[in-house]
DNA sequence: ACCTGGGGATGACACCTGTCACGAGTCGCG
DNA sequence: CGCGACTCGTGACAGGTGTCATCCCCAGGT
């Protein structure tokens, strides 16, 4: 019998995946919560074998979760469930020391199966997911440019930037215009868009 | 034994949700679908009863996919289940004949209930929600406000939007610029993105 | 010691944006 | 009819933005 445990901060997909997981008969869940740091703890108490990860949940990310797990529990198995199959996220879930990367677009049945192929020590990653991870290659942005363009993803103006940053408004606007170049965008709000795409920021 | 047609792109969330649902006794998953501009075809051929209705979808949204079900198929009940609570939202999915609206972060228990009350003829909205939907108000933008901020949205150029929407750029502009007076931004930006989280787009 | 690359900063320039004033056409309503 | 609301447009202006050249400092390689 696999011990599951379910991270995803909507309650009703949670409950969701629970009921389809349950009817697997080798398969139960024994814990389930809706925040990331919330994870290791319940993954201790509970005894689980394998960690179901939504990437985007209040306190950790589902990467940083995966991140955690490994270094305080590290015979759990970690499989990133996600809306957003972007290229990058592949690359950084498996750095993380996921074991698995699925996106919700897959067909349920499939789930099951990727579950126990994570629990059997085998590494489940989507074919078409892999490929484009592979296309898109690692950022070409350095931290600094990064770090300042997920400042700009809001379209904040360059002078809240800059005050957040603790930079000058000159070097920000270099910065952008940097990673404008580098995503062959023409304004910063298109390359914040394209990066995040891509899973780069 | 109430028949059910369950509409969300997410392939995983879908399936899993029919299987909460097929536990119920009294409930059977009767269609899937995938894409909103199945939804009247899948019903009519289910003989569904209530149909499930994400909002983002491809083909059409789960709004105009509950129009579609009250002018086709009168006798056909919608929920909307959706991951944003947006206020606009709740106002127009009721103006589109749907006889509930619930958040994917209610608990898993609340939605076989919640399928229960809409197939009595009840109506079911979460109560914070509703709150939210009066105090918001309708939208203060006006027709084409709206189409040139949801141009806006992807952080386009005045030149581009204004191609898109066979307009001179000026005119563009004034449009922007009262549709941030309305919202209170500062930029076309914020503005897209207030009016968004508010439904309005 | 030298070169390279990232980070930080400045100043200048062309261009884009947001705002305002103003005008003109259409439509619905009292 | 007159009025108001919406739409479309122009022109002008201040300020924000993107680009570039040019510095400085510092950490790693060679």
């Amino acid at each position: 019998m696999i011990r599951l445990l379910l991270a995803d901060d909507q309650a009703l997909v949670r409950g969701a995946l629970a009921a389809l997981l349950d009817l697997e008969s080798d398969l139960t869940v024994v814990a389930q919560v809706g925040r990331g740091d919330e994870v290791v703890e319940a993954a201790r108490e509970s005894g689980a074998d394998v960690c179901l990860l939504d990437i985007e949940m209040p306190g950790l990310t589902g990467l940083e979760a995966a991140e955690l797990l490994r270094s305080e529990l590290p015979g759990v198995r970690s499989l990133i469930v996600t809306t957003f199959g972007r290229p990058g996220y592949v690359r950084r879930a498996l750095d993380a020391g996921a074991a698995g990367f699925v996106v919700k677009d897959t067909p349920a049945r499939e789930l099951a199966d990727a579950v126990r192929r994570v629990h059997a020590g085998l590494r489940v990653v989507d074919p078409t997911l892999a490929a484009e991870s592979l296309m898109a290659g690692p950022s070409p942005l350095t931290a600094r440019e990064t770090e300042i363009l997920r400042l700009a993803l809001d379209g904040s103006p360059v002078a809240t930037i800059a005050r957040a940053a603790h930079l000058s408004q000159g070097t920000v606007r270099n910065h952008l215009s940097s990673a404008i170049g580098k995503t062959g965008a023409s304004t910063r709000g298109e390359a914040a868009r394209i990066a995040q795409s891509r899973g780069w920021l």
